[in-house]
DNA sequence: TCCTTATTGAAAAAGATTTTCAATAAGGAT
DNA sequence: ATCCTTATTGAAAATCTTTTTCAATAAGGA
């Protein structure tokens, strides 16, 4: 099912600018800010509004299409969710991010704090920060 | 060690504001926010600017005494930080945070990582999301 | 108590995000 | 193909949030 479907489900359309974001993500290597997607969009010859972008970005994101990524200090941007559970290893030097999934190794230390805590954990968020090959030098 | 040394050491001063964010901190029991120290501090008499709670943070936060808290969508908030690294834990109902350390069990899908896609990996962000004893109902 | 200078608070500037609203255009119905 | 309804857009304005600037203040060593 593509995303005209997806949107039209819902009574929504597949707009220019729903297109125009949904392509930039989908080429892109490294999390997006919403002004560097306003960006793109304007180097493409596709003249959408920023206002439209923080739209669509939200419209997206609860749809579970697309991922808000956090860096330590600061929020970072916006990545394609592939999908499924997964997370973001993230180049500190050149910003490339590759996702990856399986988190079983994690399991154990769920267990555990849920059992010390008395907490119920249902939902995690795991960043990797470091070095991409190009970037070791 | 208390504050007052661990600024003196660098060459600077422990202030008024310094120390109401610290003690704000100190007795919070969910990340708060920039607005919402400051907030606090009005209410206990205690009259700072807000220029100063974004100093403070930034400087406590480099200091590590404080640490950045965020949600899945948002940056929720700062907590106080005890020392080393670690991770929280937050309700999604009440925001109340936890603590915890012991990643040992992120070792081997670091390495697997670092093996599979080339990139080093020397820093991580985990936050973990579920329900508080109290919320559970 | 004095002196140096780190720090503060208020205002202004700079940025980021959201709201408003008339004009436009998607896409189901005819 | 063409209409019609209404979701969506873009621009401007409003609203926040965060950072800078700078003269006045106050920490803390001498």
């Amino acid at each position: 099912m593509d995303l005209q479907d997806k949107l039209n489900q819902k009574g929504l359309r597949l707009t220019k600018p729903r297109q125009v974001v949904m392509t930039i993500l989908e080429r892109a290597t490294v999390p997006l800010s919403p002004q560097a997607i306003h960006q793109h969009a304007i180097e493409n010859q596709a003249d959408i509004g920023l206002v439209s972008v923080y739209r669509t970005l939200e419209l997206l994101t609860t749809m579970g299409l697309v991922r808000r990524v956090h860096g330590q200090d600061s929020c970072e941007g916006y990545v394609l969710a592939s999908p499924g559970h997964h997370h973001h290893l993230v180049c500190r030097t050149c910003d490339r991010a590759v996702e990856f999934t399986g988190t079983d190794n994690l399991i154990p230390l769920l267990e555990q704090l849920q059992h010390e805590t008395g907490f119920t954990v249902d939902e995690h968020l795991l960043q990797l920060y470091g070095l991409c090959p190009d970037c070791q030098n």
